[in-house]
DNA sequence: GGGTCACATCGACATCGGTCAATGTAGGAT
DNA sequence: ATCCTACATTGACCGATGTCGATGTGACCC
């Protein structure tokens, strides 16, 4: 097999060493296993959707309060069964919680699903 | 149609009035418009596969240095228009650049894009 | 020139994923 | 008990997507 071009001469000019010391698992900190792949490629999936990505923009604009699917039928311009299969990517992928209230089902976020894939996306 | 369900009730438990004071356009920050919800699902689509986010781990770990395929090829055990494939899905997406070197090609993650992800990202 | 190497593109295949109408289900109201 | 309401599930359709082998392309070397 033919050696790899001048990878070390690229990075000569100038480079923070990337340093690997990320906590979990960081995209720079160096090969990710294929499960972890999965488990983040998971999530992002979940979001990956501009519909869920409306959804969740209401349910998340909502501060810690809740919404309920017709609150969300009235927004994006969808069908029920839609939204309610919307949700149900959202809540697997561990997202957003749902919680039923009655006869209503009612949705909210899950902070710490975002502050875990925002420290995934950090470059370090 | 039928009145909402005591939304407002069940924020009265304790809540930070989420402020909708964010810049460009977090999740928080009110209801998204279709446009912005492409955007940002288009890139986030590039980060939902297993495989991408390998290749990408590879090339971010990198630091400021850049990658060719035939490294990327040995890494993941996939064949060699596959990663081009991915690695196509990824520049699309503005989440790494080409560069033409000789008879390689060489990659490397944008920052910036990473970024502004986090930042939407940002429940606030 | 011919040959080889690194990579992109093409065509084909199988699977996944978003959407809907129709139907099921469970709680509340009368 | 009966109806209505809010939501989930099912089944079907169809376009999008990941994967591969085969082929095209441009750069380098002899």
């Amino acid at each position: 097999m033919a050696l790899a071009p001048d990878v070390q001469a690229a990075a000569a000019d100038e480079c923070a060493p990337s340093t690997t010391g990320s906590e979990c698992c960081s995209l720079s900190g160096g090969p990710m296993t294929e499960d972890d792949a999965r488990r983040i490629a998971g999530r992002l999936k979940a979001l990956s959707d501009p519909t869920r990505l409306r959804l969740l923009s209401h349910v998340a604009a909502q501060g810690c309060g809740a919404v309920c699917v017709c609150d969300l039928t009235a927004v994006v311009d969808i069908s029920q069964p839609t939204v309610s299969h919307h949700m149900k990517k959202l809540v697997d992928a561990g997202l957003v919680t749902r919680e039923q209230r009655g006869k209503w089902a009612h949705y909210s976020v899950v902070p710490e699903a975002f502050a875990e894939l925002r420290g995934f996306l950090d470059l370090r």
